[in-house]
DNA sequence: CTGTTAGCGCCTTCAC
DNA sequence: GTGAAGGCGCTAACAG
């Protein structure tokens, strides 16, 4: 029985030593109304001198909660990744919940996450980080019967936390217009696969109906995938640069990070931002200042606080089960003016 | 009772199913010796039908183990952690443990980290992410009697998976040695505060080494505090430009994320790198590569990964408790050569 | 206001 | 090789 250097005490030894009884203590810890307040002292004063913490488990097994919320994400563009959880786990502290990670890091590990479904009972929530999910996969975390929300990515029947996609993107497109530009060109996600729906597809519906307004044709080859990454974006600017039909004097890239890679593309092909191509992002990443990238900002760990608030709310008002809704927050997005973009000569 | 959607079913319904005692079916799930081949199978077919899962809940009541894994970091350079974290979640995911993630985000929140102590009770081992401890909170955590490791901070009597610090500054140090340089600062953390014995500590203490064996003087106010964020290393590169003495001609900054910033400031001074002023960094921070910075690059997940590892193993092996050890495990750094270095003139 | 008691779901001796 | 039964530490009725 020696598990460790200390002794954990249990309700016992304070009911013990408050001279009350487990029920008692278990109330007057809890905060509970039908108890004195000399015996509430008492019981404090008793758990303190022992150090005492209940036991997540004994009281989760009776309960049936746990007080922690399973945070999913894929990995893909860490900065995003880290500035929710950030957000998200400020907000559980905060409520007194704990933040269980899990991260599907490749196909792999999904599959296993899916199968084996590792949050099933170690958790009274779910929170989903730009998560895409198909049909089935998102039928199995519906089945775990807890609250659920997502962040940045839309999920049908769960609550989200996110940007108007389509309206950043229009944002951004519409900035380069006002410079002037006519040949713009837009660096985003794969838009054969399943995000076609997602956040890809819609920037890329954004670009396209800002650019339709504006009377512009969108030239063939000028949607392109950069994989939401700085080396992607770097590929897919200097495929935009041997562009048969002439280069575009402006990219809308749909992540700062790409927007990254587009500026070192342009360096490598000894054009210069933004003289030869004015570069807009999305995100404003933490870097994005430093290396002077105009962006429409989103407000990332916000984002994931709300998610957060919202899947404490829905615990304490509901019974804990997953209930179809359709509330989303549209959290703002606004443009950020940098020296990426100039006026087109 | 109507928890959910889900009826889960419990130990006793597979029991019941496959026409056996509670005991045999837990013996037979856990892979245990004394159970026939055709019961086992019998229960692992039941098992199977119900989509039964063991609740950790109940069973770490029992074995006084929840198979999880508290994270500590403070909040300071996104990417170090996301990367760490991401390696230590891959690990404890392989080994069937949860990650319950701890941020702390300010003073505020460290504070009541260690006055509640949310990780009691809640995992069973600790793993501590560049996060330097005073004496009072190193001792808190000690007394959770659970096993503890170290990540890239060195931590008195507790595993600890890093880099050699002072070796790695020293490597930067003499590449810009080797290319010609004499004139060279260091941008770094605070040498005044508690960091001073941490990893700011160490690598200047390298600078200072490879300074020292070159025979070169360390400048006055060529030690300069870059809060290891990009604006701080901005601040600090604009502080050194304007430095009485002259200008160096290369700066060793012991992050990436430093680096950036000051290539931010020599383009703001109309400077350019290398040809003014040649940078080194440390981390191959994950944009290194787009934005060309020469840098001393460390395993950022191979570090997390290994740590979990270790305190799983110690799981395994020891008593649960937390023993003072003294193993240290040394990460290899290596230079990554790019263009933000070049020969002195 | 406080105490008694019955489980929550599982593991683990101890018999058989 | 298998089963019965006693907890693990706590909460939630139900009595007083």
């Amino acid at each position: 029985m020696v598990r460790g250097v200390v002794q954990r005490s249990s309700i016992v030894d304070v009911a013990r030593r408050a001279g009350v009884s487990v029920a008692t203590v278990s109330r007057a810890l809890r905060d509970m109304p039908n108890v004195s307040q000399t015996t509430r002292d008492r019981v404090l004063k008793a758990a303190e001198e022992l150090q005492y913490a209940a036991s997540p488990l004994a009281s989760g097994l009776v309960t049936g909660r746990v007080r922690s919320v399973g945070v999913i994400l894929p990995y893909a563009g860490r900065w995003f990744f880290a500035e929710a959880v950030r957000g998200i786990a400020e907000a559980l502290r905060e409520e007194g919940y704990d933040l269980v990670l899990h991260v599907l890091a490749d196909a792999r590990r999904r599959r296993e996450f899916f199968s084996s479904l590792p949050v099933r009972r170690r958790v009274d929530a779910v929170i989903l980080v730009a998560l895409p999910l198909d049909v089935r996969e998102a039928d199995l975390l519906r089945s775990l019967g807890v609250p659920m929300a997502a962040v940045a990515e839309p999920m049908a029947g769960v609550h989200g936390d996110r940007i108007d996609n389509v309206a950043a993107a229009r944002l951004a497109v519409q900035h380069l217009l006002n410079l002037g530009h006519r040949r713009i060109a837009c660096i985003g996600g794969d838009l054969d696969g399943p995000e076609r729906f997602g956040i890809p597809g819609l920037r890329t519906e954004g670009y396209r109906s800002a650019m339709a307004e504006a009377g512009l044709e969108v030239e063939e080859g000028w949607e392109i995938d950069g994989r939401f990454t700085a080396r992607g974006g770097e590929l897919a600017m200097s495929s935009l640069l041997s562009h048969p039909g002439g280069t575009p004097t402006a990219v809308f890239c749909q992540s700062d990070e790409m927007a990254f890679g587009t500026l070192r593309a342009l360096r490598r092909a000894g054009l210069t931002c933004p003289d030869d191509v004015s570069i807009v992002g999305v995100d404003d990443h933490e870097l994005s200042e430093t290396f002077d990238v105009t962006t429409v900002a989103q407000p990332v760990p916000a984002q994931g606080a709300s998610a957060a608030r919202w899947v404490v709310r829905a615990l304490q008002e509901g019974t804990g089960a997953h209930q179809p809704v359709q509330d989303v927050a549209i959290h703002p997005a606004r443009l950020v003016l940098r020296g990426s973009t100039s006026r087109l000569p």
